[in-house]
DNA sequence: CTACGACTTCGAGCGCGCTCTAAGTCAACG
DNA sequence: CGTTGACTTAGAGCGCGCTCGAAGTCGTAG
């Protein structure tokens, strides 16, 4: 029934972010002040980590600090914030579609670029090919 | 059979960037020096307006500007550089793949939470709810 | 008791990709 | 001929998201 806590080495290392990092989004608000050993130093429970990680599939497709700032925020505040932290997910997912779409429509451009290389005897000019 | 060029204003409109970042990608060497009317004002014409678009196709999935650097430097080299540049795009297309599945899984995740909020009576709670 | 190493805070610094400013030139209009 | 306005260059500045450095504290090993 001990709660396991990790050190912030342990949590950079779980979470794949630094040290570094995991303070900076404390003094930023972005996470809650964590609990401490009597030494001072921070210790990680499991909340702690889902968060995190949930911050970093955020930031990871395109959701800026700022936004997830105001998120996080509104968690804060519970029910109160509710309504709100649904219109921000329901904002997120929009942009992902978004990015979906423009990444899968690159894929087809190389694609189509790289079938040139693979068809073509000569390799495929670019936008002025002449070097001086 | 005239050839259609555009000032750099106009072909900021076409490629969706500013005057300012055409003239930026043109010093940091991404695009070549464009042709100039004698008042010594830039002319675009349509290789450089698609060149420009493929450029901000490959940054919007993610390519550093470095990256891209490499790529122009290598189809100014014409065939020379055709290995290198199948290369890199092979390169990216793994990339883009793997944002592909980043993005889809985090829409999974977003797609859950936000029917959490159909669903319960309650708000989801979400880690460290307490605002003091 | 001392030395070590992992932690702490605070604040400065950095790489990226623009973005903007200042000062000047040129062409067309009235 | 004078004004307007779109362009030119070189270089400084900026917002983002960390990243690092300095200086200090704590707790365990030898």
């Amino acid at each position: 029934m001990t709660e396991r806590t990790l050190s912030i080495r342990e949590a950079a290392a779980e979470t794949g972010v630094t040290a570094h990092t995991l303070r900076y989004y404390e003094r930023i608000g972005l996470a809650l002040p964590v609990a401490r050993a009597k030494s001072g130093h921070r210790r990680y429970g499991e909340p702690e980590l889902r968060w995190i990680v949930f911050l970093r599939r955020l930031h990871a497709t395109g959701m800026p600090i700022r936004k997830m700032l105001a998120y996080a925020r509104l968690a804060r505040k519970g029910p109160a914030g509710a309504d709100g932290r649904r219109a921000l997910l329901e904002e997120h997912r929009r942009e992902i579609k978004e990015r979906l779409g423009q990444l899968t429509s690159t894929l087809e451009v190389i694609e189509q670029k790289l079938a040139l290389y693979d068809q073509l005897p000569a390799p495929p000019a670019e936008h002025a090919p002449r070097e001086r």
